[in-house]
DNA sequence: TATACTGTCATAGTGTATTATGACACTAAA
DNA sequence: TTTAGTGTCATAATACACTATGACAGTATA
């Protein structure tokens, strides 16, 4: 997996799971690749995917089961969702916003933003 | 000054001198504070500030005069605008859109999304 | 029971961001 | 010329993310 330089491996190990689940790509009840596992195929040390799965454990998206591995909790993507919306609105829109800004982004420069939220209005019709 | 802690400190630090750039409180040929009293100011070490500075000046958005300090840079705000607005849009909006997507953001959620970029809009009229 | 999976813990080593501090050369002003 | 302000370089110490590796207990299956 390529990794962002400026964010912390386990942070992204974390977001990359929270993102399968939000995507409805593992649901509720479904074991999620074991550490081990997971280590391999993104190329890292068992114990940073150790620390992003302890970090989802105490968030409550997932649990563990002795011996066998980590299964993704009930209601993890309704919480999830309400949990990632709160803080993209309180924590990343705010300073999306300055840079918009700032940099004067207009509506052709960000033309496929507004096209995405246009999109998201019309499916709960 | 507040710092986030997912994101280095002296990369922090060029973020918030590049800004004030951008809003033209401080203009070309204009001196920025010094090392040692920006690293005051924000309660942080000399040399913290001075990786800051070098970054910028390798970006060519400040000039170093001996013995004198740094300043703003000719064009430096033009340069800035272009450099910021190419990796917000190439780096930062396309992980934007994947949230806003996952997330199901709607017009009403991004209210004030959406006002900033119409008020950007009718800033060309 | 033996084997092959699971997670977990401990230890040690590497790289790097940040701090702390001292010393030095340059420049402006008293 | 002295003083105080600039940046700059070097060194050492601290903190932490990440790696490498070994060992151990629990679980499922042949």
């Amino acid at each position: 997996m390529e990794f962002n330089e400026t964010k912390n491996i386990f942070l992204q190990i974390r977001d990359w799971v929270a993102d399968q689940i939000l995507q409805g790509k593992i649901v509720s009840g479904e074991k999620i690749p074991s550490v081990r596992e997971l280590a391999v195929d993104m190329e890292v040390n068992r114990n940073t995917v150790m620390r992003s799965y302890a970090l989802m454990e105490e968030e409550g998206i997932i649990e563990n089961k002795r011996g066998i591995g980590f299964f993704v909790a009930a209601d993890a993507k309704r919480n999830l969702l309400k949990m990632q919306k709160q803080t993209f609105l309180n924590n990343e829109l705010p300073s999306i916003l300055h840079q918009i800004e700032v940099l004067k982004l207009n509506s052709e420069d960000l033309q496929t933003l507004i096209q995405t939220i246009q999109s998201n209005d019309h499916e709960n019709k």
